[in-house]
DNA sequence: GTTGAAATTAGTACGAA
DNA sequence: TTCGTACTAATTTCAAC
């Protein structure tokens, strides 16, 4: 071989995805859960943890990444170690109808790694990884507000990464029978507070271009 | 090789890390951006887009991964895919002196994907992967407000997922100079508000037990 | 740090169960 | 489908430059 991933990845972005494809069984998910830990298992070593041929090993492996179950491989990088030591939080209030916009201007920035909408307060929260702390001062007022889609920001710094799992599939959770009584979904209307503890935060009003035409 | 990771990240999280080891050239981190983009690539093709020889790039492969500055080769996993397809943010409140129990309780819950420490009215953001929104809201009444540790929650949903990038790496910040007056730092005392749309958050008062002994 | 050649391993393509 | 084997091609390792 000479790539194996990379430039396989169909669509777009993480957004809307259409068909069922495959059906996952618990070999699937095995793999899943294997090459999560070590992305660059050989499929030799792969066929073996998981207990299949290595023939299987390889179809199956294929059909995982031409579905898209695998989106891609990727390094996982210390940031600090390679330069971008502070890490933020910014919480986007997005003015309406500008939506595409926003996306765009988005995928001008590399320094923003994750972007994720959001119900509750905020439109968007996006994570931003800089070299200092003025930096991302820079960004935010400089480059950020300057978007005409940006109505309002909200600065956190994040302090540490107590963790970052790349385990989370559905074998992983644990075994915990939902209560009999099936609890009803969290929505504004109906939204039992237990404990006085719990908070759900719904959608913004009037939120109804929340998808892009990308 | 039959394996290549999975097994030799040092130190237990991703907190505090100390000695600076390697010090990144250029062809450091070029290394890091093709394998973000590509953590299966064989290394003989990476010395290829690198522009050095298979050699060098095998002794900077492994320098880099025993060093620590790629802390692990991981898949990426479409989840709603993987039957995960609800994703939450809940902003947790800690109580004082209660970090190390915290972070003990969220590390025997597989389904928190990621934890960060923050500044600002919150003390702790994690993200979860659910299969279905009432999941969501046992997860977070029944075992977050379980925890002793936890005085307080805020729940909101994730709609979209816009952008979840691997490139990030000084190289890839637009170029684009700091400006002349130095910006100051973004303290609790002395924040200008540009164009009235920034706001930064600082740290809750009396917060002064953030990391844990682990 | 680079090239080249040898040994090992990976990836593919068949049949057979 | 999955498995097992054989074949081909690639990668990794190790040598000398």
């Amino acid at each position: 071989m000479t790539e194996m991933s990379g430039g396989s990845s169909r669509g777009g972005g993480l957004a809307g995805r259409i068909g069922i494809g495959l059906q996952l069984d618990a070999v699937h998910m095995k793999i899943l859960q294997v090459l999560r830990e070590n992305g660059r298992i050989s499929v030799a070593a792969l066929a073996e943890r998981v207990g299949i041929s290595r023939a299987s090993a390889y179809t199956r492996f294929e059909a995982l990444r031409a579905d898209g179950v695998i989106k891609r491989f990727t390094a996982e990088v210390d940031h600090v170690r390679a330069g971008l030591g502070i890490t933020a939080l910014v919480f986007v209030t997005v003015r309406q109808q500008m939506w595409k916009q926003f996306r765009a201007q988005l995928a001008q920035m590399p320094e923003v790694e994750y972007c994720a909408i959001t119900t509750g307060q905020h439109d968007a929260m996006i994570q931003i990884r800089m070299p200092d702390v003025a930096s991302v001062h820079t960004l935010v007022t400089e480059r950020l507000a300057g978007i005409p889609a940006v109505k309002a920001t909200e600065t956190v710094f994040i302090l540490d990464e107590v963790l970052k799992r790349p385990y989370v599939l559905p074998s992983d959770r644990t075994p915990r029978r939902h209560p009999p009584t099936p609890t009803p979904p969290p929505t504004e209307t109906s939204t039992p507070i237990p404990l006085g503890k719990m908070r759900f935060v719904g959608a913004a009003e009037g939120r109804t271009d929340l998808r892009g035409d990308t």
